[in-house]
DNA sequence: GTCTATATCCCGATAGAC
DNA sequence: GTCTATCGGGATATAGAC
């Protein structure tokens, strides 16, 4: 068979593997500490073989982050379709963007690194557009003014990725469990904040401020 | 002679001169691409002399880390004592908490460095415990129970989070207009979260607080 | 106790051979 | 496409000057 030897990636899918390998890494010691020599090390090439499908390791780490994104979205449709009700269908959003965090932590983590230059990097933006459109459209589901909406969909990605950061930090604990509890919360955010959400919307100025 | 050279920080106070001018590298070019011997460069010692004073790169950033927090907890005082109501002064909470990390981005990102392991450096827990207290003794002079406070504090919390999150990102845009429209974002989810708070804390299905 | 000088090791990146 | 060789830079440890 055209099995591939697992130890030894000099078959013609490197790029791949580095991707692959990449997330490990990043897994196990954060992406501060990934290497491009690790990686290559890991998969028995040397250092400079990587730089044949790869820019350089922000390259790569780009692609982990347009791989994430894919499995993120996966994620969240999921989850969502699992429900009717619009208000329910956007609390799924949050709840599987915080589960998300909490399952993949490497690449949760990618997803924000500082290091990557995303400006540079178009194709992280084209890949995350499927999921800013999931929220939009549940938003959109709920009815009320454009304006309305993207109130909403700002304070409700704003509810869903603080209770990411949350959980990743150990706010809620260790273990599969903490990540429920954080899940839940930012579910249950969501719901509280459609029901004041005239409050996102009002004043234009007067809240008060400086 | 006993009077130090200024130009070269020979005179003792190393420490604090290297904490200062990690802040301004970092601003310039983020935590990622901080590093001690450009700092060292820049004060005129040798490389090795940072470590008179800190065990390594990281015991530094964690340094810088525990500075941002003191900055970040006065930031946040001035803005809450403006105001008397427990709402109003919950959501000047979460507006100076999106405004820090606006005006002092390096900072901010420096607090949420995962090249920095926090567990190892329980300083920078210390560090932050006066603004976790600022949030929930806001918090806890709304009223209700000890649980529904929690609840309401840990959402808040992420939301401001969230939205400071959103912020550094540039989903607001650039300059002191964005810094202004994602702190007020900030504040007025807070509010509508005050507002539909009974929902957070429904269900009993999962919520388990401490 | 603070800093210099030095040396080692790892990493990112590039050029050229196979 | 991958390897060898190599350069430059940064993190870190140690020995010694003041």
């Amino acid at each position: 068979m055209s099995r591939p030897s697992k130890s030894r990636y000099h078959h013609g899918d490197l790029r791949a593997a580095l991707i692959e390998i990449a997330v490990e890494l990043i897994d196990e010691r954060g992406v501060r500490h990934f290497s491009l020599a690790e990686a290559s090390r890991r998969l028995g090439v040397t250092v400079s073989a990587p730089y044949s499908h790869f820019a350089g390791r922000e390259a790569l780490l780009a692609a982990v982050t347009v791989r994430a994104y894919e499995l993120f979205y996966a994620d969240v449709v999921r989850e969502v379709d699992r429900f009717r009700k619009p208000a329910d269908r956007l609390a799924a959003v949050a709840r599987s963007y915080v589960r998300f965090a909490g399952t993949h932590r490497a690449l949760f983590e990618a997803l924000f690194d500082p290091g990557v230059d995303k400006s540079r990097y178009p194709e992280i933006d084209a890949a995350k557009r499927p999921l800013d459109d999931a929220f939009t459209s549940c938003v959109d589901a709920l009815g009320g003014s454009e304006a309305a909406s993207k109130n909403l969909a700002v304070a409700v990605e704003a509810a869903a990725h603080g209770h990411a950061i949350l959980l990743v930090d150990g706010d809620f604990g260790d273990g599969a469990e903490a990540v429920e509890v954080a899940a839940e919360r930012a579910a249950r955010a969501t719901l509280a904040l459609i029901e004041g959400r005239d409050l996102l919307t009002r004043g234009r100025g007067r809240t008060r401020s400086t």
